[in-house]
DNA sequence: CATGAATGAGTGTTCATTCAT
DNA sequence: CATGAATGAACACTCATTCAT
């Protein structure tokens, strides 16, 4: 349980996250929202247009918070081996100790309620790292001559999806774990 | 006695599957299937329990067709790199054939509503895929010395994750792409 | 549990009493009571017209099983006193060793479905007791000078309700509140 | 905020009673009760918890008026017999004037939907009857010593029944009958 | 700004009964 | 005689949203 906060905004999407964690997307509906945050339901149509504008504002903030914590640091400069390795940690850090918000995107990134535009709005998030790392990694003949979005689901999707296994309990992300995905993800994406 | 029609059943899971790709699995309902099905609501309740075995025996229905098409030939006595190909070209193969099929299993694969034991039976369907391959591999050294889920993680999922962006037209899963993939998935999991 | 008869009409019966005893009148329909009996609903179709009839009918046969019991070793030349007693002791017996009947026939009796027909047809079978016990006993000028409906309910109802008591557990119903009933009910209609 | 109509609860409950009592318990549903009572089948969801809530507090606010009824005026310092006739001509009373509050009594009284603490939370209404009435009466040796159930019982029962018949059209209870009652139940409890 | 009241449309499911064999 | 298949009508209840204050 998070702590109620001042701000309603704020509230209401503590609560919204929440309940997607204890009840799945569909579980969630309006009233289950408000009884949570502490609100009238037509309180909630004060700050947002309705469920889906709702949901899509959540989803940008929560992957804003996301790309806030992996650029902290990121140092442009060093080689494209260490930067790669470091944004992978950086990445399973943030899942690993924010299981509640990777929960919902990983949800609400497979709904149909997700709008097309904050999905790009979420992307454009991350756009630095594909320009310092996996496009600038091409330039320099490091990476393989493909795609870029081939570069970036090797690196990233295998260690969602392992950690959705390590959260439904079937498998254990210990550390030598990540070592290892974070090996097979560079031979993968590596000339 | 009235016979029961075998097409009925059929009927409903191809109104099912149809329902789900046009409306995502939070958009089906069971009125709406009887509708497409061209059947009495009630009439589902004969073949199925309630919406969540409706929807498993689906589950279970369409991963069989999916195995039965990739161990179609299956030559276990092949290299290893060849089975791997063939097996990972089988299955892309599929995917793109089976578009609906696809998106259904990606979608109810994260629902609350598919029941553990279904999840079990159907993975059962790949168990020589994991045996005579992945195992295989990693005893002659092959393959990484890693967890078996990381070799099946990093051979399928970013494929999957893919071809939904192509059907999402984000993006074009052309054979040269395919070719990429397939070499890149090799890269992550061999020694 | 009853035993599996061979006579089909009375294992619908059977499977119906221990339905309503288990789950309440308004919990039995024609389908659980067709899986309880092991026939196909359709079958009690065949015995009966629709499930008022079914229910109607076993009121009748129920009815019956209780005054064949009470009417055995009835001795019309006795003093009225001891035809009282005995009366009343009989009825109390067969309600405590037939639960399921005596039950069911409480929640039938003020049921909407029990035709006006079923409910006199079943209270013609009583009619010796008024005839040769409360008539004969205004006559003789033992009884109070009253309509003989307010004798039979003073002699009946108040051992009905505490029988509904004393299953429910709320009301021990032993030798000695059995003496005390009938005494009461004797010092009711008494002259 | 729109304020609650205070009539909208009362129309509920007075919609609930009419139906009861012209289709009987088993023929209430949700969306009858809302169409008699003029609103959506929703708006009872926002008053109620659900079905079985509802008739609950139906039944404790039928009861607390019928209490009110028989307590007005009710003497403590009067003769037992005079209290005892007192009490059983008022609730005579309020049964042929509230023929709709008593028919859903009875018919609720007997239903698995009526709660425990609903049962006990409207007996209590009644208490200074049997604590001012019936063991008083025994204190003072005026009724038999026996269980205080079987004194109200005797005393209430058979005009109950005597009412339903009444309603029923197969019993006339004039005035003479009710004398006849109440002289029969005295001398039932009476030591 | 905030909210309780109100609702039409929809949900999954059960029902008594009929049909065709 | 017996039955599984089939169904329209109904059920209790939840939903996202709007209204009036």
């Amino acid at each position: 349980m998070r702590h109620k906060d001042e701000n309603k905004n704020e509230s209401i999407f503590n609560a919204t996250i929440d309940l997607i964690n204890e009840q799945g997307l569909a579980g969630v509906s309006m009233s289950k929202i408000a009884k949570k945050a502490n609100v009238s339901a037509s309180t909630i149509y004060v700050y947002f247009e309705n469920k889906e504008d709702l949901l899509n504002k959540l989803f940008i903030d929560v992957k804003k918070k996301m790309s806030l914590e992996i650029f902290t640091n990121f140092d442009d400069s060093t080689s494209l081996q260490i930067a790669f390795e470091t944004s992978l940690r950086k990445f399973i850090q943030f899942i690993i100790t924010n299981k509640e918000y990777f929960l919902f995107i990983e949800q609400f990134q497979n709904s149909p309620l997700l709008h097309k535009i904050s999905l790009e709005e979420s992307t454009e998030l991350f756009e630095p790292l594909y320009k310092s790392l996996f496009e600038k990694g091409k330039q320099q003949q490091v990476f393989k001559q493909v795609d870029t979005k081939l570069l970036v689901i090797f690196t990233f999707r295998p260690v969602i999806e392992l950690a959705k296994e390590h959260f439904n309990g079937n498998f254990e992300l210990n550390q030598e774990k990540m070592d290892e995905i974070i090996h097979m993800s560079w031979d993968a994406i590596k000339a």
